[in-house]
DNA sequence: GCCGTTTTCGGCCCGACTGTTTTCAGTCG
């Protein structure tokens, strides 16, 4: 059982307790424990079967929650859930989804109605039942139909590529307001989580508190969800993405900045090591308890000094040790954007892609790129006119040439190969030999039973020719879950074969998550960052990828494509 | 349920906004 899965089965046991009103602090423990087991760089699983070692030596898991987990490995659920989801429908966790909808209220309806699906709770709403009940009336009903009717358009979550541009334009629209200094997005934005679920700006100057009314006044805000002094909530755009924008004092900018840009996890971690240094933590500042003098505010800096800490890049406030790693100056010196010398994964015409080679190598020249591999996909994407043995021969050769003419940039001639069903490679291996750079990618038969994607992976990898494996986990955002296998027994046998793992930084995949990042650096492996571009103007998401490695971790050294062109070649399987 | 720079018991993070209230509970972030 995945991190993930056994991570999702102790919050919704967090949500139902929260719903049967049980101890806070014991809530709150469960979901420590599933924040702690979601990010953990090992299974779980493993740790949990393994008799010489102990799951308690993570923090967060003590001697109950280790109970459970050793019954969620050998059954799938534990005690504590079974007996809430007797007490609770699993619809009620369904319900603390909808917006303005929370457990105290999900608790009323279900005692008063025994409410267990949506459209019974849209039938009271309609009907006008919710007012019978104490402190609910008019406002709550409107409030739950809409709530409802955002949830059933799966308007949860955006791409990181369509809040940055929402970002961009409310930024540019609210400082051109009078009187305002600064808009600094915070939130999951400025983490660079690969998706987000609302934008959270931050507004400086005197005429801070007025661009929260100019927020609301912009044409394409709607649904003003609350507008108040210092916040205004509404929804942006067709797509109804959630903006907060908050007018902040400039002597606490960087406390309001640090205390907005989250995560959640993180600040807990962060005001716990206040409380114990005697300070207090909040968007306002870092004061003493005693006399309430203000230690720190103006800088995030400032505050993460205070606190005895470096200060921390934003794509690694998860509490995934990151406070650790501050204290005892052990942060990783996080790779930069500007590194990056190559992209090695883009499409032509050739297959399924919109410009030619010059165009894409001039366009990656533009990027301040010394080199590229251009890999277009192989015959088994016969959709996408994937390219047999004999066009491929006859593309290196076309690149031999290309690179003879001397265009500034240097160019690999390269493949997205396919990995068919029995993990044998599409092209054969003479033909594969000719190119200078592989990328082995699994684009069909992605529902195969665990062991056997194993299998296939592993065999892939067999191929003397796979420099990469493609968006290693095939993923695509908000739309499709990964395939399923043992990624670390794969990641293992790409270290010892010397294969990397591609950083797809396509913002519909970002493939890998900050989690396998981190457990396939731990087992060794390298890795590349590539936009698998299919147009010029794609390669401008190198900056994605770039952040989903940061996220886990990774420095200049452990990226391929950040070494001169002559080093990188020279680090190749076949050199 | 977890955890230990005062602790194996007794703590455990902080504030804004809304709605239905006339002092505050619930939700959100």
């Amino acid at each position: 059982m995945e991190n993930i899965e056994i991570a999702r089965l102790l919050a919704e046991t967090a949500d139902l307790m929260e719903i049967g009103g049980e101890d806070g602090f014991r809530i709150r423990s469960y979901r420590n424990a599933a924040s702690a087991i979601e990010g953990y760089p090992e299974q779980i699983a493993g740790i949990v079967a393994d008799p010489a070692r102990k799951v308690t030596d993570i923090a967060g898991i003590g001697k109950g929650i280790a109970e459970a987990l050793k019954e969620i490995v050998a059954r799938g659920s534990f005690a504590r859930r079974d007996e809430m989801l007797e007490r609770y429908p699993p619809t009620a966790l369904e319900m603390l989804r909808i917006q303005g909808l929370g457990p105290k209220t999900v608790r009323t309806l279900w005692e008063h109605f025994r409410v267990s699906t949506l459209e019974d709770l849209e039938r009271l709403c309609q009907e006008h039942k919710l007012q019978d009940l104490p402190r609910m009336g008019a406002k709550l009903e409107e409030k739950i139909l809409k709530g409802i009717s955002h949830y059933r358009q799966g308007a949860g979550r955006f791409l990181v590529n369509y809040a940055a541009a929402a970002a961009a334009e409310l930024v540019t629209y609210l400082a051109e307001g009078p009187g305002v200094e600064l808009v600094t997005p915070a939130g999951s934005l400025r983490r660079a989580r690969e998706t987000v679920g609302d934008l959270d700006l931050l507004v400086t100057g005197e005429g801070a508190p007025a661009a929260l009314g100019r927020f609301v006044a912009h044409p394409r805000v709607h649904d003003v969800l609350g507008h108040g002094a210092n916040k205004a909530s509404a929804r942006f755009g067709l797509e109804g993405l959630q903006v907060d924008v908050r007018a902040v004092p400039r002597e606490s900018f960087g406390a309001a900045l640090q205390y907005f840009s989250g995560s959640k996890e993180h600040n807990v971690a962060l005001r716990q090591r206040a409380q114990k240094m005697g300070l207090t933590l909040n968007e306002y500042g870092l004061f003493r308890v005693d006399d309430e003098s203000r230690v720190a505010g103006e800088t995030e800096e400032e505050v993460y000094a205070a606190l005895g800490l470096a200060w921390i890049a934003p794509e690694l406030r998860e509490n995934q040790g990151e406070i650790e790693a501050a204290a005892s100056g052990g942060l990783p010196e996080l790779i930069e954007p500007g590194a990056m010398r190559g992209d090695l994964h883009m499409h032509t015409r050739e297959s399924d892609g919109r410009a030619t080679l010059e165009e894409m190598a001039e366009a990656a020249k533009a990027m301040g790129y010394e080199y590229i591999a251009v890999t277009d996909h192989s015959k088994a994407l016969a959709m996408a006119n994937g390219l047999d043995e004999r066009r491929a021969v006859e593309f290196a050769a076309q690149v031999r040439e290309f690179n003879k003419e001397g265009h500034g940039i240097r160019v690999f001639s390269g493949l997205e190969c396919d990995i068919l069903r029995d993990g044998r490679m599409d092209l054969s291996e003479d033909a594969l030999a000719e190119l200078d750079f592989v990328v082995a990618s699994v684009h069909g038969y992605m529902n195969l039973e665990t062991a056997a994607m194993t299998d296939r992976l592993l065999r892939a990898m067999e191929s003397p020719s796979v420099q990469v494996l493609g968006h290693p986990t095939g993923r695509v955002l908000l739309h499709r879950e990964g395939y399923t296998y043992d990624f670390d027994r794969v990641a293992a046998d790409a270290a010892r074969r010397g294969i990397w793992m591609e950083i797809n930084a396509s913002p519909e995949r970002l493939d890998l998550s900050a989690a396998l990042i981190r457990r396939a650096k731990a087992a060794g492996v390298k890795f590349t960052i590539s936009t698998d571009a299919h147009h010029p103007k794609h390669l401008a998401n190198m900056k994605y990828g770039v952040a989903m490695a940061r996220r886990g971790w990774l420095t200049r050294e452990d990226v391929m494509n950040t070494r001169p062109a002559a080093e990188f070649a020279a680090a190749k399987r076949r050199a």
